[in-house]
DNA sequence: GGGGTTATTATGTGCAGACATATTACCAAA
DNA sequence: TTTGGTAATATGTCTGCACATAATAACCCC
């Protein structure tokens, strides 16, 4: 066999080798050692591509035991979240977004809960409406901890990219679900009330403080892709 | 400052900077052998470190150019994406399934259209319902190349499971959206009519051959978690 | 035979050096 | 001024070696 020569071809092969069936499911495979011998090059090259197999969930591997293919297909996929403005501009049409309202409230309890906020404490809300060609696209619903930011937010420019350059970078979860359409939902959206919505939620902390919870109502027709 | 030691130590801190606005959103940091010099260690222990920023959306890197903390906070998220009987059992409920149907048909333009398949080419369809704790789940519409495969499915296991431990690796793309429930689905997840359905559209080949085109409707209260 | 200690083994990580490659900046010739 | 070639530079990758760590196998003593 003609011998790969860097990491990604070994990667390659190694894909081969298990699409082939040679290597099958549950079975272990050789060594780093013995394919770095049988593919002429050192043992950290065999490492880099069963690293990144192992990371893509097509490989597990523990120490002492060995590398084994994956049984259990929990394939990851990598999953890219724009901010709304460049999946609009990215699909040609033009972007703008509205303000519907602004507010400083207790947040309900599941939003408080999600952030760990105590009992009581008051957050700032903006529910935003977001614009594809002038036609509302996606409703956002933001509960944002204003204590921990060093300044207030601007008014002409979308918060969410505001808020992405100001706090810089923040762990997070987001979680995706399908909800009917209340009347005011479909009112803003201008959709059929009931419709159902494509729902993004995300939570965001800066280390230990909360920063902002949001909830991304989609209009229908939305689509999350990405490929595995 | 106290020098970090391993990758995982130069990681975190690259991230502490960044959110500290030491380094913000476009800047170029020093270069990996600048950092190694300020760190103490070798340019393959930073290199790893920025790679996997660079991996998660963090950092952007370019030659020559050097690396520079991501404008665009198109974030990555890794979303795991396993078979249906294992989430199940991971809530701690008795995962079961019924097949609905099975027919041998020609696929409707957007299935077949997905797949890249000739006109009036026929693939065989099996619809099959998930159950969690004897109660409906998801609903399972799949369009499958039988064609391509060694030996038929058995009758007796999730068809799902049986394909990813026979046709081996391979690569397709998912997509997520909500949609209403159209009556029959209604019926058969046990839910009103017109209920927002959470559903998952994913298409697989292996190398140039189609293999299944699968459309998983969720029982209402679905969702699909993940972190950043 | 049972239970706990020790040795072995495969992966995980690190280092120093080298060359490859993409990209930019710069300078000279048309 | 524009164009084309060249040098400089930062990242990308590889090698060969070393030691760390986790998990298993082997062993020994009671």
């Amino acid at each position: 066999m003609k011998p790969p020569q860097g990491w990604e071809e070994i990667r390659a092969e190694v894909l081969r080798r298990i699409d082939r069936r040679d290597w099958r499911p549950g079975a272990t495979i050789p060594t780093e050692e013995q394919l770095a011998a049988e593919f002429g090059c050192a043992r950290a090259t065999v490492s880099r591509a069963l690293r990144e197999l192992a990371g893509a969930g097509v490989l597990e591997r523990r120490r002492k035991s060995g590398t084994r293919v994956a049984t259990h297909p929990v394939r990851k996929a990598t999953l890219d979240i724009p901010v709304i403005r460049l999946e609009v501009e990215g699909r040609g049409q033009t972007y703008g977004f509205r303000l519907i309202d602004r507010a400083t409230a207790v947040p309900p309890p599941a939003v408080a809960a999600r952030l760990g906020l105590a009992p009581g404490q008051r957050l700032d809300r903006f529910r935003t409406l977001h614009l594809a060609d002038g036609r509302p696209t996606a409703l956002e619903d933001r509960w944002l901890n204003l204590a921990v930011l060093p300044e207030p937010p601007p008014a002409d420019v979308s918060l969410n990219e505001w808020l992405v350059k100001t706090v810089a970078y923040t762990y997070g979860d987001i979680s995706f679900s399908a909800e009917a359409a209340t009347p005011e939902e479909a009112l803003l959206l201008e959709t059929p009330a009931g419709a159902a919505l494509f729902i993004t939620e995300r939570t965001t902390w800066a280390g230990e403080a909360p920063i902002t919870s949001v909830r991304l109502a989609h209009a229908p027709g939305y689509r999350l892709r990405t490929v595995v």
